[in-house]
RNA sequence: GCCAUGUUGGUGAAGUGGUUUAACACGCUGCCCUCUCAAGGCAGUAUACACGGGUUCGAACCCCGUACAUGGUACCA
């Protein structure tokens, strides 16, 4: 065809299509950003479940975006109708603001460089179409169906490449009667990309994350517009993120593959390549089979967005584990920077993973715990507030009720270097703490005291007799072991060790029998503390419940 | 089949040619501290660089092959 044919093919195939592509190009500028800003976007397709891996992505752009004073778009990529659930982009949004991974600009948020949703750039993508059509580098596809199947099969039987290219490429050099008998049948039709590419051609693309990586060149003449006229991702992603001017595709790494695709269509479009930072996948290690396989939200609770909100884990402490895997030094920088946040910590690409991340549970839970550690008793308290609120009314109400309380509990030995780590998630504090409220220690009584001793409640109210509770640690520890001198116990379990049939016992039971009294368990923090907030009255009554409750 | 990428101890991983007799973290074990637990300190644990060649004075690091895994190979993203 010639170029005059081409340009008539162009007016046949896209009568609407009036404006250019300058003038697309006028109404998305460059952006005005300082030097090493980056760009970067988060494109889910209105499917409406959120996983891991896609929070994980929308991580990363936002963190990269943030640190460099650039900007993170949502674009809601919808181009196939086929995978729209009713209500998925709003379940998107929530989920993104409920996980605190929240767009700078986008779909739903502000922007000037929308519409941030593919569906309503259909205009767009056919203005660049048309051009493509009269440059040559792009012709309508007539093939049907079953003809591209059975080349399939052909190529199948030949063990050569799958695809329509080269001299499978049937209609690309249809000439301009052809094609207009073709549309005078009423014949459906795509648009394809005429690749100029030679597949014996090597390219080198360097990945952000993977670094170089060499590919054949691209020669298959893939779709740019589906019949019904709207793109395929390849092609709505090369001219939105031109045209949006991403810096950064941050994506998952299931399309590297196509890599040779896109920057063939970068090229011949005349558009700047962005960067590219392919993202391995999160697997993990099938307990059953021991596969390595993605995660699963069938298989894997903690594959899907919801599980962390239901489950009480702190959106900080899932920000701080995809932190962690994100860049590998940031565990240990963590750990060795107690007073810092993420905020403070610079990501770089280098630092990321090549192969896939394996989903780590247990390090999960440790990162939980060592985020409550550093938070103060106020701050847990106020957190599990918000949490129980939604997830445990009761318990929230008993909560606000004993605020008090409850806060100094809470900061029992918080102040030293590093605290307690016995909170994983807020649904850990109810049971961690239910001694602390005395309607629930009424109810639950000694239900979880799992011990078969019973302890001498006469023996435990005379100790309450002497103590001081205005003291301090150490004296109130002195004076317990004086008593227990007093009353045939040996005052360190060493001395008792030595000789234990001069004792009845050692300090370490008098602790144990009050403890389980005034706590119903066995383990607990630092008892002294305890009984200071509780106070002489309560933990009297509490022994009194434990006379009851052991038939004393 | 074809194309691409990956493979380091129980787990997550550092490390891209020479103080690597291979970090660190999690886990686990023991001891210490100690009223219990948690935390902390100390010690230990696992015979860890998929396999086979090559390049080099020297390789976990570079090259080739094999195996395995993952992804792509759609008018899905």
């Amino acid at each position: 065809m010639t170029e005059k044919e081409r340009i008539e093919l162009s007016e046949i195939l896209f009568p609407n299509i009036k404006r250019t592509k300058e003038e697309y190009e006028k109404i998305y500028p460059e952006r005005n950003l300082k030097a090493g800003a980056m760009v970067t976007r988060y494109g889910p397709s209105p499917t409406g479940s959120v996983h891991l891996g896609n929070l994980f992505s929308a991580f990363c752009d936002m963190v990269y975006a943030r640190q460099s004073g650039g900007s993170f778009f949502l674009r809601i990529e919808d181009t196939d109708q086929k995978r729209a659930v009713a209500g998925g982009v709003e379940n998107i949004t929530s989920v993104l603001k409920g996980f605190d991974i929240i767009p700078t600009e986008g779909y739903s948020f502000k922007g000037e460089y929308g519409p941030y949703k593919q569906s309503e750039r259909t205009e767009i993508y056919q203005t660049y179409v048309k051009d493509l059509i009269v440059k040559g580098f792009a012709y309508p596809c007539f093939m049907t169906e079953e003809e591209i199947a059975s080349i399939r099969e052909e190529q199948e039987i030949n063990k050569t490449k799958i695809g329509i290219y080269g001299m499978y490429a049937t209609d690309r050099d249809l000439s301009l009667e052809e094609v207009k008998e073709h549309l005078a049948n009423k014949e459906e039709y795509v648009i394809r990309l005429k690749s100029p590419g030679d597949p014996n051609k090597q390219i080198e693309v360097v990945d952000c994350i993977k670094g170089k990586m060499k590919f054949p060149e691209n020669d298959m003449d893939i779709v740019l517009l589906k019949k019904d006229g709207t793109p395929t991702y390849h092609f709505a992603h090369v001219i939105d993120d031109h045209l949006m001017h991403t810096t950064h595709v941050i994506r998952g790494d299931e399309w590297v593959s196509s890599l040779p695709v896109h920057i063939q269509l970068f090229e011949i479009l005349g558009f700047n390549i962005p960067k590219y930072a392919h993202i391995a996948p999160i697997t993990i290690k099938d307990s059953e089979t021991g596969a390595i396989r993605k995660l699963s939200k069938r298989k894997d609770p903690w594959a899907g967005a919801k599980f962390y909100e239901e489950a009480g884990i702190p959106i900080k402490a899932l920000h701080l584990y995809l932190a962690t895997i994100a860049n590998t030094n940031f565990e240990e920088w963590y750990l060795n920077n107690q007073d810092k946040t993420i905020d403070d910590f610079t990501f770089s690409f280098d630092k990321q993973a090549i192969g896939g991340t394996s989903f780590d549970e247990a390090k999960l839970t440790n990162l939980c715990k060592t985020y409550f550690s550093r938070k103060s008793g106020e701050e847990v308290y106020e957190e599990t507030l918000a949490y129980t609120e939604k997830f445990d009314p009761d318990y929230n109400k008993l909560l606000k009720e004993n605020k008090e309380d409850m806060i100094k509990f809470l900061n029992i030995e918080k102040d030293v270097p590093r605290p307690r780590k016995d909170i994983a998630k807020y649904s850990d504090v109810k049971e961690e703490f239910s001694y602390a409220i005395d309607e629930m220690f009424k109810q639950e009584n000694y239900a979880k005291y799992e011990g078969e001793k019973t302890y001498d409640v006469e023996l435990i109210k005379d100790y309450i007799e002497v103590i001081d509770l205005s003291t301090t640690n150490e004296e109130w520890f002195n004076k317990t072991k004086e008593f227990a001198v007093e009353n045939g116990y040996a005052a360190t379990p060493k001395e008792y060790k030595k000789s234990p049939d001069n004792y009845k016992g050692h300090v370490g039971d008098i602790c144990e029998a009050l403890r389980v009294m005034i706590t119903g368990r066995t383990k607990s923090p630092d008892l002294f503390s305890i009984m200071k907030i509780l106070g002489k009255t309560r933990i009297n009554e509490r022994i009194e419940l434990y006379r009851k409750y052991s038939n004393q």
